[in-house]
DNA sequence: TGAACTATGCTTAGTTT
DNA sequence: GAAACTAAGCATAGTTC
């Protein structure tokens, strides 16, 4: 062998994951640790640095419960679920609850889609991205299809139906209907 | 100048900033959109990556709350505030809050102390780290008892009297007292 | 078992467009 | 004034002790 490959890095550092669930449990519950000490410290820094008020809840697979909360995390949550519609039934809260379990699936599938895009720059040869013959051409192509379908749901329809409903519902006078089409994007803001 | 001097880099690129509120409007505005997507980014990938119920809630400096919660917000908040001595008043609630508050606090000093002693070590000369007459290492030494005093009190005192006290509270039937003390760290696990 | 380490992927402060 | 860009700081997967 060389002397290149006999000398061996005593580590091959941080290598590139997928984000899917962990198989291996100890594995699984090694990273648990170490992300879930790096997101309160975030959320520490998102608190500090912007002067924000930041709560977070996490519950270990085993059932355990971490919280971080600036200034508390009872203060936070409760008033959170006092924001919308508690008192009037509009169901505009389930609407966003919707929006936030689509959350995941959404960035899940930009990010994906992104990965392969990224790859395929990578290999490309001569032929074109959109050459209904190159296989990962297709792929990314049918992704961006259902990606754009979802995108477009949920922006035109869900949550510009949601913001309208809240902003009725609780009647917030801010900009009297000036500029813009509604804001929201994956994050909708709960007014 | 020299011809080294002249060549500039486009960009500084990402410059090392303390954790603390920023003063300018605008850069605080922007440093809160970007930390708060890569947030609830952390969030989404914990909850993927290790099965775990993560939700997470944030209010702008403007009043605009923004959230991300798997399974859902809603769902996962009622299970945290149900969660301790909510119907027996023990004050344990108040404990653990306090706990939290100081959380940030903490790990400031911690990250602070952390900073200041690699300093130190980067730019030590012949003396001993615990010289009195060295500057940097008697500010370290101060801290570190502010540190340590803080620590104490935390693990040793409130922590094991919060968890004693929510043990008692719920009658949480894990393992009958064996091997180790109170595990406790910063982040208390709420049973 | 877990604390420390190493190297690399990821995040983001500052800048430009 | 939001989006893209650049590069440096930071988080962390895999490994060692």
């Amino acid at each position: 062998m060389t002397a290149a490959a006999a000398r061996r890095r005593p580590s091959l550092g941080r290598q590139k994951i997928e984000i899917r669930r962990i198989e291996s449990e100890e594995a699984r519950q090694v990273c648990f640790s170490k992300r879930r000490a790096g997101f309160f410290k975030k959320a520490s820094e998102l608190s500090i640095l912007c002067s924000a008020e930041v709560a977070a809840v996490v519950f270990s697979p085993a059932g355990k419960a971490y919280s971080f909360g600036h200034p508390s995390v009872e203060c936070l949550l409760d008033r959170f679920l006092s924001l919308p519609a508690t008192g009037s039934g509009t169901g505009s809260a389930s609407v966003v609850g919707e929006l936030n379990r689509q959350y995941g699936e959404l960035r899940a599938m930009v990010d994906a889609h992104k990965a392969r895009r990224e790859r395929a720059e990578k290999q490309r040869t001569a032929r074109s991205w959109m050459d209904p013959e190159a296989e990962v051409g297709r792929m990314a192509a049918e992704e961006l299809v259902a990606l754009g379908t979802k995108l477009v749901a949920l922006q035109g329809g869900v949550a510009a139906r949601a913001d309208q409903m809240l902003r009725d519902a609780l009647l917030v006078g801010r900009r009297p209907t000036t500029t813009r089409a509604p804001p929201p994007f994956f994050h909708l803001p709960h007014f």
